[in-house]
DNA sequence: TTAGTATGAATGAATG
DNA sequence: CATTCATTCATACTAA
């Protein structure tokens, strides 16, 4: 891979998440038996599946927080888990998939590396993952190299590989409202456009005198 | 019910990161050919532990514009950091603690979870797990959801310890915040209970009045 | 055992 | 303010 050298100079304690760890769903498949010294979440076959199912299958790519919890509600019966590990689940799986993307349009440009997807390993049995690339668009192989992701805005926004897939009758819940003019979210308040903008005073009259009284007993502050 | 062990396991600290040490010391540098050291900003322990406490303790969701200058200004000795890093860190928080919160809020879930996906399921794979749900109330534990909504759910804040924030020896205590909501948690720390100020910006010129005093001995960074 | 890989978790950054 | 992207760390799991 492309391991860059990798130093961890700042280590942020990234720690526990007092989670209770216990796994091994209540569920019916009897196979399975880790450990149950499981810290971090680990997903049964079951829920695998099922959550599997939602974003291939049925496309849920942004679950809204609201669907996050009907999931793992239903998900619950399966095996412990929490919101939490359905919001990453999905943060996860969507950004590997880019990364992949990515990676692989690199790949062809540079002429042929090779890489090894698949071999998902999956311990499970029947259903296999596939990742399908090439979604975009043509995917035609026929040379033309047609990056036209470009013409973003300004700013260089990551790929605009935005799903869109289909509309599918999602969770029944609620109806969105999809107003044709969604731009009524009052702005001016703290978006410090001022920070990029770099331009502007902004000396408005805030005067805050904020003034930090601080009591540096010690600048070399131990840890 | 599902009763997960709450086995607190003793998680090892990998290492103490040294605070001193800011990261990120490029930029200063004409031109260091070296990859440089980590693009994004990662607070040192003590801009965190500061800036933990004027969240919590002090209470200061909100800080204007001024004010993120100023905790950037002061926050400076501590390592390598931008207004933006602030704000950022500000954000969020917010947006994540309103989150978590949001998750335990929420407790109407209509249950018409409508994942009806069981395609590749063929004739028979072998497991029995059933994946149809309908929202028919099945007597199956999955169309009744236990609201047991009692443990912490959704992005609990790493760490159960939450560092000695209470001993900030800095900030004084003023008796007003900007919001007006004094929470002064006790040591505590923990940081639910807030109201929600609303979307309409903070206060301006806000009653703050922190004392400004920077210690000019970079001492902390050491070189 | 160690190494490598897959993936859960966390968080800074950014956009609308 | 909400949502999402990107990157990184830590760990579960598998292979050599």
């Amino acid at each position: 891979m492309e391991l860059q050298t990798q130093q961890q100079l700042e280590l942020q304690a990234q720690q526990p998440t007092e989670e209770g760890g216990s796994n091994q769903a209540a569920g019916s498949s009897a196979n399975t038996p880790i450990r149950p010294t499981t810290i971090r979440w680990t997903p049964t076959p079951a829920q695998l599946r099922i959550l599997q199912g939602l974003y291939y299958d049925k496309g849920y790519k942004y679950p809204s927080p609201e669907q996050i919890q009907e999931i793992c509600l239903y998900l619950k019966p399966y095996g412990e888990i929490e919101d939490k590990n359905v919001f990453f689940w999905f943060q996860n799986l969507k950004a590997r998939e880019r990364l992949k993307l990515k990676e692989f349009r690199n790949v062809r440009v540079g002429g042929s590396l090779d890489l090894n997807f698949g071999s998902t390993s999956s311990t499970d049995d029947g259903r296999s993952i596939d990742l399908n690339f090439g979604s975009t668009g043509s995917t035609g192989d026929d040379g033309s190299i047609d990056l036209t992701l470009g013409s973003q805005s300004f700013m260089e926004r990551r790929g605009g590989d935005h799903q869109e897939v289909e509309t599918l009758p999602l969770f029944p819940e609620h109806g969105e409202n999809i107003l044709g003019n969604p731009k009524t979210t009052s702005e001016g308040g703290s978006s410090f456009g001022y920070y990029f903008g770099g331009s502007g005073g902004y000396n408005s009259g805030s005067p805050v005198s904020l003034e930090l009284s601080l009591n540096p007993s010690g600048a070399t502050d131990l840890a």
